[in-house]
DNA sequence: CCGCATCCAACAAGATACTG
DNA sequence: CAGTATCTTGTTGGATGCGG
């Protein structure tokens, strides 16, 4: 990207991170830890295969990413964080949270994985009931499994499957992502097409972090 | 901006801010309060008239801005941040501060401007001596002015001059904000062309904000 | 299959000139 | 002053190819 020539730290910002598809690569690989180009190119749904690499050699020249030779299981490069590229965090917290807004507006075509439905609890939701025992919470949606653990008081999440979870939701990504965000109530979620079994009283220990 | 079509609040917010040109736009409204096309423009460098204008249009559709026939003293548009345009400060607070660490690097051609380098100490370091009386700090960098305040345990800011500071500091951009965010030493900033006359010892009481 | 490299049509950005 | 029009250039997305 060509630079904005301003010396002010936003601008400088931009200048590394402020291209198409940049930001996204890192949520990737802070989502999913170190991954080979195949899994990125996955978790990249519209992203063409040249771009992705220009993205990680820029990357890599910014200092943000490594590129490394895995050991024989795997046998091919691993794209990793760097210290400075997992720094960028906070920004990728701040704008979710302020992009937590456009999410109720239906967008029938958008792609989806459960990925990126696990990190919004876990970022943007505090446990409102830190000294209750620890639960376990079973998402589905659009078919993508995750796991919402809540216990010491914070909120953890990851993709995959639990057996006999204490909540099961199971609905479109809508419904799934605005009850668990608080941003709708279980009544409106259902009428979005949410089928909910188990301690739905657990949801109310998910407390929305304020949004300033 | 072609839409990321992901069902993710980074992709989301990232298909209305992630354009070139937009999120400085906004810091530009942000820092400056409501201003004109012009006052825009000038806090803008390198920006095209008509990708400006384009700009401000997009974000009004998005609602992020409004534009307002201002009173006759001013008698031309004002356009103003509206709720969810002021709600990227944190946006803006987390790439400024990611963007810190390449400050240091010095870019001959970059322009500059008061305001840049004055919301640095307001967002990204504390008061360290909450109960000390309050005092005020005079920076010129570029021939540019701003004034500091710390005052009530906070630290605030702004462009212009004040007459009798409490501390002056004058030189190269790099220097003043290098040592005003604690990336550099006193010491190492005079190499860098900086002049200091006043209480020195105020400096101790800008505490930089923890960077994760 | 993996990790790109190459090619191309479509689009976005930058520079400049111009108008109400 | 506050933009618009136009032109040129650069970037992106998508398809395809290709060695390891």
């Amino acid at each position: 990207m060509r630079s904005y020539g301003q010396y002010c730290s936003i601008a400088r910002a931009l200048d590394i991170v402020g291209d198409r598809w940049t930001l996204l690569v890192v949520r990737e690989l802070m989502l999913q830890g170190p991954c080979r180009f195949t899994d990125l190119k996955k978790g990249l749904p519209g992203v063409a295969a040249n771009l992705l690499s220009a993205r990680l050699k820029e990357l890599e020249a910014a200092g943000l990413l490594t590129r490394e030779d895995a050991p024989p299981p795997v046998a091919t490069a691993l794209y990793a964080l760097t210290e400075d590229g997992r720094a960028l965090e906070p920004v990728l917290r701040a704008l979710g949270l302020w992009g937590l807004r456009f999410m109720t507006e239906e967008r029938p075509d958008d792609s989806f994985r459960a990925r990126w439905l696990a990190y919004a609890p876990a970022w943007f939701t505090t446990d409102a009931d830190p000294g209750a025992p620890p639960a376990v919470i079973q998402v589905v949606a659009s078919g993508e499994p995750a796991v919402i653990e809540v216990r010491d008081g914070r909120i953890h999440s990851r993709t995959g499957r639990v057996t006999d979870p204490d909540l099961l939701l199971e609905g479109p990504p809508r419904a799934v992502l605005g009850l668990l965000t608080g941003v709708i109530d279980l009544e409106l979620a259902q009428g979005l097409g949410l089928s909910v079994r188990g301690r739905r009283e657990l949801l109310a220990r998910l407390r929305p972090v304020p949004r300033d």
